[in-house]
DNA sequence: AAAATTTACGCAAACGTTTTCGTGTTCATA
DNA sequence: TATGAACACGAAAACGTTTGCGTAAATTTT
């Protein structure tokens, strides 16, 4: 790459100091306009710019927030980004993605490679791994020493910090109400591993809802799948059986898509013999037949919540601290 | 945020000079044993991590690749920023994700925001407006610095640089020639708006296979639809009128799924009344009744061929550039 | 004519590192 | 005792920028 034009190259192209070129290209009163012209027309003729690292330095801020997620080929998490990246940029912020592949090391690697100097703030989504082994020195690092954070979707109970969720309960409810409002009487329910906060959660809202209706909730009906698993099998275990379920709640797209033409194929039709309702984040539901009944996740919204949140934050410091 | 320790702070309070804190955290020979281990757990117990942004202006080097892309909630994207995330990784590099949304003024800001110092390279999949306009001079800007670009997937012929992209001609080619081979007559194809590269490519290669078998193309089965308007009703046109095509290929997923539904709708049976082949980027074609034929993109090893080529310019300009 | 002000620029510090090149001790060797 | 080496550290430059302050010279004011 060709050496890129600084202020030094100008101010020795003209004979004078780099603070003279500097204040003339900010159009400083301090310059004479004949020096200004001169340089500005040089510098324009250059395109000149100035080096960012040089000034994020300066300033003590990138304007840069990091949004670690477990996966980014996913519907839900890709909104989220969305979302970020679209608040951030109206804030004049840019996003820098990684990826922990819901492993705890990348994780506690991504934290270090960002949060030393080359973001402002983070915006976390804890890996399943962590969540797992439930080890979070990396994030009390961060919070100790008030580091903007804020944590969405899979959050921790014990980081005070902000965070962005939606009320996976009262999904988990309603979801389940509407089942058994159309009728249904032994709802199963496809949950993930209960280390998984999102899951554990609309568990807990769906047997709420049973409950509360006086239904016994029967533990049977309840499957914890795993995701490192094949979801195929673990679905076929529920519905290709002598007496399957009258309706399935699914806590996820994928887990009620496979659901469907499980079902399907087993000569059940949906959802006169057994009714289907997921949580969407992508347009899977809307493409199969019949269309799947979904609780909608807003990862767009959460994903600009979870910006307005940080930035708020980091804003606020900035203000807010005034050095020696 | 609390004040991050430096090499100051750990300088000032052992009375040292800044150099010889970074010896010792370093374990330079040069600094005593004993003030080595000083410093060193003194270091060690405030959690000293060196500043990226001084370390990246000093090394002039991010470690950092930047990535534009049309949109982020995209299958085949995210895809591909998963494929230039490993691989980055793998290298030592993080990735810094910005979105043009098909804007060509928002493409323009993202290179300016990322091409002073931000990043070491850029990887870009030209936006919509951009390709419409042909205004390409921010990409002219870049390589006549001979800054590290790499295009893929929609891609710029008269732009010198790095391209990685699918053999879309052969990918309609191969489709068309599947619909031929199992009977169909009439192909209509669902294309993209012209300036769309991977849509006219693909449009292509579907012609030189319908020549190919001395077939004449017929101008009104081939449709180029606007993606900024509804693509159910523009669909719609295609599939619900008298005498509807027996086969449709279409240049996308989101395309063949609405397709099908508009065709089973109509009381078309697929693939016996009407077949359809796609290009998949997601995961619609899947769950779909029946699974839809498509081409796939391999939006994965597209990243990280993308990164390859990326770094490797990159490396190999930092080790051939002695300055001075 | 002397004093005050304005003009037009340079100096230097600051952001946090790394690293080369001193430099003053201390110690061992001739 | 003088010479040389080894030791342990500091100064300063470099990366590229911004900005408060200093200061000559030029201009204006009294």
């Amino acid at each position: 790459m060709k050496q890129r034009i600084t202020l030094k190259i100008i101010a020795k192209e003209f004979g004078v100091s780099i603070s003279t070129v500097s204040k003339a290209l900010k159009g400083s009163h301090e310059i004479s306009e004949e020096m200004r012209e001169k340089i500005q027309a040089y510098a324009n003729f250059y395109n000149y710019k100035p080096n960012n690292l040089a000034l994020q330095l300066r300033n003590q801020k990138t304007s840069v927030i990091g949004i670690i997620i477990p996966e980014i080929v996913h519907h839900f998490f890709s909104t989220v980004i969305d979302g970020v990246e679209q608040y951030a940029n109206e804030k004049g912020y840019n996003v820098m993605v990684c990826v922990s592949n819901e492993s705890y090391e990348k994780e506690v690697l991504n934290f270090s490679l960002l949060a030393n100097g080359s973001v402002d703030g983070l915006i976390v989504s804890v890996a399943r791994e962590t969540q797992k082994n439930k080890k979070y020195n990396h994030f009390e690092a961060l919070t100790k020493d008030e580091f903007p954070l804020v944590l969405f979707d899979r959050v921790i109970e014990e980081i005070q910090c902000d965070k962005v969720i939606i009320d996976d309960f009262a999904g988990g409810y309603k979801a389940a109400n509407h089942l058994l409002e159309i009728g249904a009487k032994r709802i199963a329910i496809l949950s993930t591993q209960d280390y998984i906060s999102v899951g554990a959660l609309r568990k807990e809202g769906y047997i709420y809802a049973l409950k509360n209706k006086g239904i016994e909730v029967e533990e049977s009906l309840i499957y914890k799948l795993d995701d490192s698993q094949d979801l195929y099998d673990q679905i076929e275990k529920v519905i290709n059986v002598p007496n399957p379920p009258d309706a399935i709640l699914a806590v996820n797209e994928i887990y009620a898509a496979n659901a469907l033409i499980i079902a399907k194929k087993r000569g059940l039709s949906v959802p006169e013999d057994i009714a289907i309702v997921g949580f969407t984040s992508g347009l899977i539901s809307a493409f199969t037949t019949p269309p799947l009944t979904c609780i909608v996740q807003h990862g767009f919204l959460m994903g600009q919540r979870a910006a307005e949140l940080l930035i708020n934050r980091i804003d606020k410091q900035k203000s807010g601290c005034y050095r020696q």
